[in-house]
DNA sequence: TATTGTTATACTCTATAACTATA
DNA sequence: TATAGTTATAGAGTATAACAATA
């Protein structure tokens, strides 16, 4: 049950400590979506979808409704230049629709077409059999604790200048 | 044998079951690692070393030893043309040395210079000042127990075509 | 003939800044 | 003046293929 040092183990010869790779969150977050994705890139391949075109169509099925640009980037975790020409690329492919808030013009609402919902629906149940595939590697209720503990891991409100500690 | 799974909560308007955004397994991931990164990009950004370059310098760090660049991209999860540029990149900066083995001169060993593990010196024990932040936020046990499960987690062997299903 | 690493190429995303148009 | 989105630009990584050197 236990990682591989109980007490974190020795130092390594004179450098002050530091966490070894293996320990490191941001790593092991990267190496468990990297193990999970290879299960979902050759579909999205399939598709000729990147994982970030993905994204927004998913961002935009859970949406059930137009949301406008901003609100697609925090969602998708992807930063308002990258929002705007994954749109053009959608849009030129009918997967979506663009159009701007009657409420207010400077906002673009966006919803999946027809189109983009066909597709959503075809990548969909291919993508649920990877889902299944780990529940049952790794144990329902294990996957979700998990999901549970990213997610609360995901809310903490650490202030960044509390790390950085003023060193500049 | 369908893969729609029967009790899994309310379907979306005639969708088929296709898991909500929320519980993506691999957007929890990446939610979580960007809330866990954004504790370091700063510090990376104030090194001017990006998180990849970062990750060769941890590599090299842990292994404590030259290694050849196959097995340096196998650590960094990085793809063999990303890793012989960041390479280069580092080379130039005088923060690693290559060099052919001797023994098989097929392979470029890779290895930290002073000047590297000086780099690593400065950067780690800052670095170490979000993990701590972290686990003081998160609970040290807590943390400790979701690294062994990520850890669990990109160790399961699922076989890809068994979820793309020969569906061509 | 297979392998290791590097280059070549095309594409995409990241990141910051500047710009347009609304408000 | 501030905001929302787009466009501009530079840089870097992804991914595949092709290549050279070595085994």
């Amino acid at each position: 049950m236990t990682i591989d040092s109980p007490t974190a183990g020795p130092v390594v010869s004179g450098t002050p400590h530091i966490r070894p790779f293996s320990e490191s969150l941001p790593m092991a977050l990267l190496r468990a979506r990297e193990a999970s994705m290879r299960l979902f890139r050759p579909l999205l391949a399939q598709h000729e979808l990147t994982e970030q075109q993905w994204r927004v169509l998913r961002a935009l099925t859970d949406a059930n409704g137009p949301i406008d640009a901003g609100e697609l980037a925090g969602r998708t975790f992807l930063l308002a230049p990258s929002v705007s020409r994954i749109l053009v690329t959608l849009t030129s492919r009918k997967l979506i629709a663009r159009r701007p808030d009657p409420a207010d013009q400077r906002r673009t609402m966006i919803t999946l077409t027809d189109v983009g919902r066909q597709a959503v629906r075809r990548v969909g149940p291919q993508s649920e059999r990877g889902y299944c595939a780990i529940e049952v590697a790794f144990g329902e209720e294990r996957l979700g604790h998990l999901l549970a503990e990213l997610h609360d891991l995901a809310q903490l409100d650490i202030d960044v200048s509390d790390v950085l500690g003023g060193v500049q």
